[in-house]
DNA sequence: GGGCAGCCTAAGCGCTCGCTCAGCTTCGGC
DNA sequence: GCCGAAGCTGAGCGAGCGCTTAGGCTGCCC
């Protein structure tokens, strides 16, 4: 699952539960255009010409430039609180469930960065609205990570300082693969994935 | 001098180089309405306008808009270096100097993140030769954190598995800060920087 | 086979963008 | 007191933007 998606293009298949097909080569174009240049400087004429239709085209499926960031964002952040949620409710240890947890996040940032990308840093792009209703399912998501911790500490497993300010730091240092991972470089998802929980369980001091 | 330089206007002081004083002014109106926006969603005229000029002003002093920031890059990245360099280069053991370079960067990021927020994240904004010089700047960054992680595994204090993927976790925690900080949260500069700063040592494993 | 959704295009509207230019004011040197 | 340079403005150009509209082409129900 992991090293299966891809190339730009080959996340498509993320975004299976979008309907009618001419909808979701819409999303699959703007999450791709809007990752490589930014929501603002992205024009719709080039999102609809990626998707093989007319400017014109894009107005039948979605409302404005708007609806189609919007609506990445949401789809992206509950595939993120999905991966953080399955990583903290398996069996296993504190440490075991927060370097599964760090691991797959991580993963998902480093093979899907073209959507991460979109949907970590265009997130002020959106209205008021839109952002509020983002922003409530990023909470969740550091609730989920807190609570991990919170029970390594409870289980005398982590030893750390400030919960909340550490709980911030692995969460920010996860999103921010999505700003600098690039296939072209020396490392994959997998190998990122590892490094990174390994840093994180020292970062709370887990008993190694 | 990390607490001085506070809310967006404040940050002013720091571009004291850039003469003459219109062309100060029109630089620091341009990183408030880039860091506040983007790049790409501001306009020229809003730029003049925060420096009480006309659209035509800005065109005296410089090309075009991506001049603007591409001055705002370099120097933003000049004074980071700085930072790093002064740490990297002072007495003491690795870890004194790992935890004076991660703190003094954090703090820089925090207290300065509308400059830090223009300079970290709209790179891509700019063309391909001025994207090069500033990835150069980057890449010796890069060098200041892996020398003094490097300089504390040959003394024994650090015990790290990957060097290179640990350096760029490092830079990238602190990085990240210009995305989330804000002076209205729960925490000061100097705060996150003490904080981050014990969080990296525990990263490479530094002897308590 | 006629009617009607659903989906799409060509054309283009109104607007704002980055940027330019002719001309005005200010001011130091002589 | 005149001059040229420096700094700035008002007006506006050409281009490209987000989005709309009128109309055509399917394919499915009766």
């Amino acid at each position: 699952m992991s090293t299966a998606e891809e190339t730009a293009g080959g996340e498509t298949q993320a975004w299976g539960e979008v309907t009618p097909d001419a909808a979701r080569r819409l999303l699959v174009a703007a999450v791709e255009a809007f990752a490589e240049r930014g929501y603002h400087a992205t024009t719709t004429r080039d999102i609809a010409g990626r998707a093989g239709m007319s400017p014109a085209a894009l107005y039948i499926h979605y409302k404005t430039k708007e609806e189609l960031l919007h609506r990445i964002s949401r789809i992206g952040h509950e595939k993120a609180l999905e991966i953080l949620r399955t990583a903290s409710r398996r069996e296993g240890t504190a440490s075991e469930r927060l370097a599964d947890a760090v691991g797959s996040f991580v993963r998902w940032h480093a093979g899907g960065r073209t959507t991460a990308r979109v949907v970590q840093y265009e997130l002020d792009s959106l209205g008021p609205d839109a952002r509020a209703e983002i922003l409530a399912l990023r909470r969740q998501c550091d609730a989920e990570v807190r609570g991990i911790i919170e029970d390594g500490i409870a289980s005398g497993e982590f030893d750390v300082l400030d919960v909340k300010g550490t709980t911030l730091a692995v969460l920010s240092l996860c999103i921010d693969v999505a700003r600098w991972f690039s296939l072209e470089g020396r490392w994959t998802p997998d190998e990122i994935g590892a490094l990174y929980a390994d840093l994180v369980l020292r970062m709370v001091g887990a008993a190694k």
